[in-house]
DNA sequence: AACTGCGGGCCGG
DNA sequence: CCGGCCCGCAGTT
């Protein structure tokens, strides 16, 4: 019997090292292999050894004409990584809905009772930039062909670069895109997942909505602050102009209600309202918990994400609460606040400051404009922007331990080791889903007071905002302060405040939380060998206009009828004709292996270095994010860590931007 | 406006 | 024949 098995699985192998002879891209076939692999265990007295392998228990296709009625349901899953199945009951809305983390669209497969979705992948910059936080720019690709081809090309979120956004499409499911395949039958919901992603999570769908409903919402207040500005102008400006001014924004943090459909809206004071009911149900949030560690949400470009106004959610905080604005001027402001949330979270009402509360790992903070948003800390890059609200799920994610997606593959396993040899653990065991948590263990000698005493030693506003933060994350039962994460970074970037004059609390709360490590160049490397074979940092740049349909089928990228070339270097032979003012070969020049590389090789000069040192990478490999030594990690300096008791050397990221003027045909 | 599901049609293997 | 993809349509959010 051993042996039948073990030929079955040979057979099975070969059978896959064939079909993957078409792909030029080894990795992916090897990936293949390996998910057929998997496929191949599907044999019950096989089922242990390769249990650890299968993310799911269950052992039918979704093609099977019958399927086993189950009498356990499982957790709803909205990043199903892998060769996974799930049968979810019928009462889950997300099951009904068919909601993913990624963005995946509906596919035809010729089969009214199976749906069947293919993965889109996720939008990233062309620069390969890093926002102030240190994450990464992983847009969610619009599930609409129209709506995503807008979206090709648009500009990096992030306002200090210059890049544009490409389409990373997945090739995960032997080259193609990873299918999800949903099947209803017995009243429950059948679902399947085959090919693992190689691409990191888009943002989640709600941040998206509401990136685009917070777009609304500054053209609409734009709008009434010129409208202001035309009264002013015709009335008259008067010495209590500034307190109107305040007394206006009260006003409408509370009285801007908005008029969107319970599960539609995406503006903060309807999530509250989401969070409200779970909250009282004294359960983690399920709806809207969408985002993980390795999901940076990224949102429109401005100046200062802190400074923008977006003051819809008052009605709602946490002890935690960092007031940034008149917080001195308005202290019964944030009473009135407090009492609202106390009316609201009446089971949060006991959780004061005490952060140390697994239970609870967001915080909450006002942005300058007046408004209070969660800050959700899932993790070490991905900290959230502050117009969205996040609902407490995750823990932050140990940048020691989390891998950057650019050096492997988000591959969510849980309960099993990830290339790197990190256990991850499942959410489910702790009834938290979807949240790989890790927890960030503080670093010795960075203490609440050597803070204060740099607080002490730097400016009024420094030691302002140290306190308000100190005060906020401090736990009076223990009496000290709870939350080393922040603790690090309250000590870190306060110290920088005198190095930078110019440093506003809105500076230093964007970089908030650590920018850390993934960035680190010592990383663990890859163990699997997938990691080796995808590096590269071949600039996946995309057309700007939809190019004719390529007959060959199998090399073009999906569903956007955009196409990503599989090899760069042919790709740029073909364009080493064109002029330097061809947007696609500028781009395609300037940004290989920019963001990758020694800290050196980030200066202007290194664009200009001969075209056989960059990152070469395999023919057929398209994958802009590299994890070889030499391309493998971002921007970072070494600096040492300004707080007197703490003798480490610390990472800051940093960014070495290239200002490029791109023409566009 | 965007999402979602459905289905016709084309293409290549 | 199958699978992947494009596209249009209609209903929904």
């Amino acid at each position: 019997m051993a042996t039948e098995m073990v030929n079955i699985v040979v057979v099975t192998e070969k059978l896959r090292r064939l079909k993957c002879k078409k792909f030029r891209d080894l990795d992916t076939c090897r990936q293949s292999m390996m998910t057929l692999t998997e496929e191949a265990t599907f044999l019950p007295s096989m089922q242990d050894s390769n249990s650890d392998r299968m993310s799911s228990h269950h052992k039918w296709d979704i093609n099977d004409n019958t399927l086993p009625v189950v009498n356990e349901y499982d957790v709803f899953k909205e990043w199903p990584d892998g060769n996974c199945r799930y049968v979810y009951s019928g009462d889950v809305e997300d099951g009904r809905r068919h909601v993913s983390g990624w963005a995946m669209r509906n596919t035809n497969n010729h089969n009214a009772l199976i749906l069947k979705k293919s993965c889109l992948g996720v939008f990233v910059c062309s620069h390969d930039c890093s926002l102030d936080s240190g994450d990464k720019v992983h847009l969610r690709p619009a599930i609409c062909d129209k709506a995503r081809r807008k979206q090709v090309g648009k500009a990096c979120p992030n306002s200090r670069c210059s890049g544009r956004l490409e389409l990373m499409s997945c090739r995960g499911h032997c080259g193609y895109p990873v299918t999800h395949f949903w099947r209803n039958l017995h009243g429950a919901i059948y679902f399947q997942a085959k090919g693992i992603h190689d691409h990191p999570q888009p943002e989640v769908k709600a941040s998206a909505e509401a990136r685009r409903h917070n777009k609304i919402i500054r053209q609409q207040e734009k709008l009434m602050m010129m409208n202001i500005s035309v009264r002013k102008r015709l009335r008259g400006s008067s010495s209590t102009g500034v307190h109107k001014e305040i007394h206006r924004k009260k006003l409408k943090s509370f009285d801007n209600l908005c008029s969107c459909s319970p599960f539609e809206c995406t503006c903060a004071h309807i999530r509250v309202n989401q969070y409200q009911s779970a909250y009282m149900d004294g359960q983690q949030p399920d709806v809207l918990r969408r985002s993980n560690s390795w999901t940076p949400q990224i949102y429109e470009a401005s100046s200062s994400p802190w400074q923008r106004p977006f003051s819809l959610d008052t009605n709602h905080n946490q002890s935690g609460l960092y007031k940034s604005c008149d917080l001195q001027e308005n202290r019964p402001y944030i009473h009135e606040e407090q009492n609202l949330l106390s009316t609201l979270f009446p089971s949060m009402s006991n959780q004061s400051r005490n952060y140390s509360d697994s239970s609870v790992h967001n915080s909450a903070f006002c942005s300058k404009s007046g408004s209070v948003n969660f800050l959700h800390r899932f993790g070490s890059r991905g900290i959230p922007m502050p117009e969205i609200l996040y609902p407490v799920s995750s823990l932050p994610v140990d940048p020691q331990e989390r891998p950057d997606f650019r050096s492997s593959r988000p591959i969510d396993r849980y309960g099993e080791k990830d290339p790197f040899g990190f256990l991850y653990e499942s959410d489910t065991d702790k009834g938290v889903e979807n949240s790989p948590s890790v927890r960030v263990k503080a670093e010795p000698g960075c203490d609440d007071s050597s803070t204060s005493l740099l607080a002490q030693k730097q400016g009024k506003e420094t030691q302002y905002l140290s306190n308000v933060i100190g005060n906020s994350l401090h736990d009076t039962t223990t009496n000290k302060l709870c939350d080393d994460f922040v603790n690090i970074d309250v000590l870190d970037h306060s110290s920088q405040l005198s190095a930078y004059p110019d440093t506003t609390e809105s500076d230093v709360f964007q970089s908030f939380v650590p920018r850390f490590s993934t960035d680190i160049p010592n990383m663990p490397p890859s163990t699997s060998g997938q990691c080796q074979m995808v590096t590269s940092s071949t600039p996946q740049y995309v057309e700007l206009k939809p190019m004719k349909r390529n007959n060959d089928s199998r090399n073009r990228r999906p569903s956007d009828g955009i196409q990503t070339p599989l090899s760069y270097n042919a790709k740029q032979s073909e364009h080493s004709s064109q002029k330097q003012t061809d947007s696609n070969y500028q781009s395609s020049v300037f940004n290989e292996c920019l963001p990758f590389g020694d800290i050196s090789s980030h200066s202007a000069g290194a664009a200009q270095r001969p075209l056989s040192n960059r990152c070469d990478v395999p023919p057929g490999t398209t994958r802009p994010y590299g994890t070889d030594g030499h391309c493998g990690h971002y921007h970072s300096d070494m600096y040492q860590c300004p707080s007197a008791n703490c003798s480490q050397m610390k990472q800051q990221l940093c960014n070495h931007s290239i200002n490029i003027t791109l023409t566009y045909n």
